[in-house]
Order: structure tokens, then sequence, then C-alpha cells
DNA sequence: GTCTATAGGCTGATAGAC
DNA sequence: GTCTATCAGCCTATAGAC
């Protein structure tokens, strides 16, 4: 499963050999069929697998009693510390959302409004504390997972760019990406003016 | 060609036949060996056409003499539109940016670096002037363009969430995300404090 | 459970007529 | 330039021995 979640990621399905994956595994091409049924079986096993558990640790969040903006920073924060060990996830990630999810079935689609659900009440306790100013939870949702997701999904090209020098740049650390975001998002999100004179809806 | 862009951007280099886009053309499927010498001759030709005019487009922002933070909402209101009237363009800049840039040659490079290269201008103006405050180019560049490609690559798998009632939300439309990522860079990139109190870096 | 050998299907490319 | 027919290669799945 590892060796067909690097392929995956980085082939996709239909670029991907079963060959390749049971060499790169050293195991035999037919077990994979045994165990898997077939290739589309492993790369579902695979999308489950990945998504199922990178929705629990995110989920971890859910019940937390922090303020907004320290959530939201403990977010962007657990959320890359996840996909930095595990480049897979946002690259087939990506994969299936454009492709409309043709792999996904009703196990691992819920997995996808999980996150968002996650985002959305950061954003909703914030916006209703008035830790931050009004906005549209599913649009900061796409923006800041954007983000996030785009400085993986982009680090082969960005080493490969800057490997021959077409541009000259250090590669990024993910550490700096981290607060390089949080920084972005608290000041975006920032409430206009301070608390001291919020606009009454009753 | 305009048959292939679609096909390909929606399933990837591997995963479209091409009896699929001749079909689709209406031409037939010999033709596409006789003009583009094959399957991977079209796809060069299509990633050449579809990028040098994206860029061209983008560029024109370059000599401009606006203030950095109406260039930066002029940047992503162009962009957006761009991507908007052709979705195929993010989803094969992401699909490249994936697998590493494979079917990137000597032509097709400078156009990833050519864009950084307009944001960055952008970005440095506004610090220089200090409309910024103090960030990295390349960071902020990768948060700005994954903010907005993210929103266009994720539409057919939101379409899918949303019509099979996963997901109780309306259909966001470009026009708003637009104005919600312009608001968004804006706060995040302002300078701290009113230009009133500069630091002076002598 | 594991492996080898093979079948069966599909795909991209092209030879050659028009 | 366009089309039909065909080929050669590759890939997945499986039958069957161990």
């Amino acid at each position: 499963m590892a060796a067909g979640t690097e392929l995956f990621a980085r082939h996709g399905f239909e670029g991907t050999r079963v060959e390749q994956i049971a060499r790169k595994a050293r195991v035999n091409k037919a077990m994979i069929s045994y165990h898997f049924g077939g290739k589309a079986g492993l790369y579902r096993a695979i999308l489950l697998s990945l998504f199922t558990e990178t929705v629990e640790r995110i989920r971890e969040l859910k019940d937390s009693p922090e303020p907004a903006d320290v959530l939201l920073r403990t977010f962007v924060r657990n959320f890359t510390e996840l996909v930095a060990r595990q480049p897979s996830v946002p690259m087939m990630l990506v994969r299936e959302a454009i492709s409309g999810g043709r792999h996904l079935d009703r196990e691992v689609l819920p997995c996808f409004t999980a996150i968002f659900s996650v985002v959305r009440e950061i954003i909703e306790k914030g916006t209703r504390d008035r830790t931050f100013r009004q906005v549209d939870p599913l649009l900061t949702h796409l923006s800041l997972i954007g983000s996030l997701v785009f400085f993986f999904i982009t680090a082969p090209l960005r080493d490969r760019l800057i490997s021959e020098a077409h541009v000259r740049a250090e590669k990024p650390e993910p550490e700096a990406y981290v607060r390089h975001v949080q920084d972005l998002m608290t000041r975006a999100l920032a409430a206009e003016a301070p608390p001291a004179a919020p606009v009454e809806r009753t």
C-alpha cells in the first residue's frame, strides 16, 4: 500500500502500472489482485486509509475550547505537519477533485466534507464571538486549504525549477510556510476594529 | 486541440484515449498522429498554447504604474477571469506540477516562472513603498495562486458534493471568490501600522 | 498464500488506398 | 490531406502448480 500510495500520487491511477507497484513493494504482481481485488481495489483501499486517517487527526481540533484565532493557527500547523509527512494525501486529493471524484464512493466522500466541517466551525466560532470579521466559511475554507495544498503539490515542480536554475530561490521549508499562512490568515480574518465597538446585530 | 484540452485536463494524459479526442473533435484518429506527431505531440502543443497565452495576458500588468495594492487586486481579478474562461489551465498546471513537470520542456517551463515573476514584482513594489508589510514573495505567491487555483480545480468535486447533498451550500460564484481573495490578501498584506511611522532601514 | 505463465482486451501508431 | 484496416505492444487479471 505504501508503494501504491506513492506511485498513484505521483503518476495517477491510469499512469501507474501494477507491475511497478509490485516491484517497488517487492511482492508478486498477482498478489495485488489476490489481496485487493485488482488495481482499482488497491486504489480504493489506499484512498480510504489515507483520507480517514487524515480526517481523524484533523477532527481532534473539533471540541477544543481554545479561541478561534488560536484554533485556526493550530489547524494550519496540524494540517501542514500531516501533509508534510504524507505528501501523497494532497496529491491524491487534488487528482480526485479534478476528475470529479471518479474513484470516490460513499465511504470516502464524507472525508472531504468532514475537513470543511472543521474549518467551518472554527470560522463560525470566530465570527460569532467577533474574533473574526464576517466572512463566508466556504470561501475561506477554499482559500485556506488551497494555499496549504498548493504548497505541497507544487513541491516536485518547484524542486525542478530551482535545481534547473530557472528560478533563483531557496527551497522553502514547510515550517516557514506554516508561519506565513498563519500570519496571512490571522491578519486577513481579524475583526475590522478592536472588539470594543462591535456592530450589534440583534 | 479544444477537445484534447478538455479531456487531458479532466482525465490526465494517460487517462485520455486518442480515439476519445478524435470522436469529440469529429476528426479521424489518424489525423492526430499526422498533424501533431501522436498523442504526446498533441499534449505538448496544447500545453504550450495554453500556458503561453495565459502568461501573455498576465504579463500585461507588468508595466502598470498603479500602486501595489491596486495591482494585486487587478491581478486576482484578471487571473480569475482567465481561468474561469479556461478551467483547463489550472487543471493541467496542477497535473504537471504534481508529476514534476514530466511533459514540460524548455519552451513551457518559463511560463511558470513568468507568473511568479509578475506576482513577485507586485509584492516587492508593495514592500518597497511600504504599502505592504515585509513578506516573502515566493511564499506569498504560493498562497495566492494556491487559493485561486484550488477554487477552480475543486469545482467538479464541489458540484458533485453539493448535488449529492453531502454538503448543504450553494455553488460559489467566481465573482464572489474574486472579492473574497482580494479582501483576504489586501488585509493580509497591509502594512502593520499606517505608513506614518515606517521602520527606517538605511 | 505465493508464484509463473498466459490469456484477452485495449491502445497508439502506421501502411497504403484515395 | 483524409480515411480504413491492421499490427504490434502493453497491461491487467487469472488459471493452475506448489
